[in-house]
RNA sequence: GGCGCAUUCGUCUAGUGGCCUAGGACACCGCCCUCUCACGGCGGCGGCACGGGUUCGAAUCCCGUAUGCGCCUCCA
């Protein structure tokens, strides 16, 4: 995996990252990370680290330390010299180019394309090292891809033309060719580049929304790839010992927020309780909240079963935390006069005697349940969606309950 | 412009000449369940880009057209 250096991790360059982890943990292969960096400033040092943070997050791995382009510089000058000494480069205005044959055909099997050729005549001489030394990503790339002895190459189509340049060079250094695997694109919906207008774009993102990684892993493992034909929630485990490059498509996919959301609802409901508190505690305390981890635990079950991402948990449930304005219709205040006279006496305060209490009502009221217990809802929630009524008021307590269905009449 | 790649329901996909009156999933619509929402169950809508060939037979093979994307940097 060969990432530039620029900014956050994007959800195309995830993916690309995921086939070549799953291909590599699935062959028994090492899954190496190289940085294609051309300084080597500041912003270069904090955009690895948010690579590597982003990666960390996402549950992938990489073997042996990071190496940085531009680490191997003078080892690309020295190799481009030699290719000028064998007349297969020349110097060229104090850049030193790579001569390509004018006749014939460079041609490759891509592990997903098939057969790719090109005519050489179509490709033209180029530059290896600049005129300031620096070598070009032509250059450098195929060089480490020979220094780290890398078999397996897997990137995205953009790379389709460099890849026969580059077998060229690797070809003139007498160096094994490895083997290439181009995988398709993501596109945003209207099959225009991803981007920020159709939602999140980067893993940072993801993980702000609330999304779990696994969930994003297998959302992101099917796109553009597949097991069968009616396979679709599969774990890490399976995703590595399942996934080939030959049932990847050729065709780039878009990225449907919606079956993401599906597929997220899947994995949050599939925890179990205890772990879905975690993963709830924890991610708030990422987004800055300063809620009572003890009740943000309690109030995690009732969630569990409602939301399909960690981010809904703050306006799903945050009435737990913090006052509330009723949004919705209260009713004639027959209702809340009742709910108030009833709930003042439920002892114990538990969910059952609470719902027992508000069904007697309700009947004594001759109002359907539905009616009888939405404006207790709306006074108790603030709105009118929310987890079951009457967990959420033993959760909130005899107190903080009549305090507000009081509020709601006055 | 040149070269390359792609094109199956709205979306992700299965499909490698007969199993396809094209299967699954998400979304959508309807019904059921139900304290709201969600979950779950049942049902429905919906697609082989177009035109030629090859073949007894094509979503699948060939050619062309259209559309989209990529590359054509001393960018990566």
């Amino acid at each position: 995996m060969a990432p530039s250096p620029t900014g956050n991790l994007h959800v195309g360059l995830a993916r690309t990252f995921l086939f070549n982890w799953l291909f590599a943990r699935g062959s028994g292969g090492e899954c190496l990370l190289r940085i294609e960096n051309t300084d080597t400033s500041r912003e270069v040092a904090e955009s690895v680290d948010q690579i590597q943070r982003s990666l960390a997050w996402f549950g992938i791995e990489w073997d042996g330390p990071v190496t940085f382009q531009l680490d191997r510089m003078t080892h690309c000058q020295e190799v481009a010299r030699d290719l000028v000494v064998k007349n297969v480069a020349y110097e060229d205005e104090g850049a030193i180019r790579f001569r390509m044959p004018g006749e014939g055909a460079t041609c490759y099997t891509d592990l997903v394309l098939g057969r790719i050729e090109v005519q050489n005549e179509a490709l033209e001489d180029l530059v290896l090292v600049r005129s300031d030394g620096r070598p070009t990503y032509n250059f450098a790339s195929p060089v480490e891809d020979w220094l780290d002895g890398i078999t397996h190459v897997v990137r995205g189509p953009d790379h389709i033309s460099n890849t026969l340049k580059q077998i060229r060079i690797l070809e003139a250094l007498g160096a094994p060719v490895p083997e290439y695997a181009h995988v398709p694109n993501i596109n945003g919906g209207d099959g225009k580049k991803l981007s920020k207008r159709h939602g999140a774009t980067s893993l940072e993102e993801f993980r702000h929304a609330g999304y779990l990684p696994d969930a994003l892993v297998n959302f992101l493992a099917l796109l553009g790839w597949s097991y069968d034909d009616r396979t679709t929630i599969m774990s890490r485990e399976e995703l590595i010992e399942r996934f080939s490059f030959d049932r990847v498509g050729a065709s780039p996919a878009t990225l449907d927020y919606q079956k993401l959301d599906w597929m997220s609802g899947v994995y949050l409901r599939d925890l179990p309780p205890e772990r879905y508190a975690d993963a709830l505690v924890s991610y708030l305390h990422e987004e800055g909240y300063d809620w009572d981890d003890e009740l943000v635990r309690r109030a995690a079950p009732l969630v569990q079963e409602k939301i399909t991402k960690l981010g809904e948990f703050p306006q799903f449930a945050g009435f737990f935390f913090r006052d509330v304005q009723p949004d919705g219709d209260l009713g004639d205040g027959v209702v809340l006069r009742e709910a108030e006279r009833v709930l003042d006496r439920v002892e114990p305060f538990t969910a059952e005697k609470i719902e027992a209490v508000l069904r007697e009502m309700a009947e004594r009221l001759e109002l359907q349940p539905r009616k009888a217990f939405q404006p207790v809802r709306i006074a108790v929630t603030g709105s009118k969606v929310s987890p079951g009524l009457f967990e959420s008021i033993e959760l909130l307590g005899p107190e903080r309950t009549l305090a507000r269905i009081r509020a709601a009449q006055a």
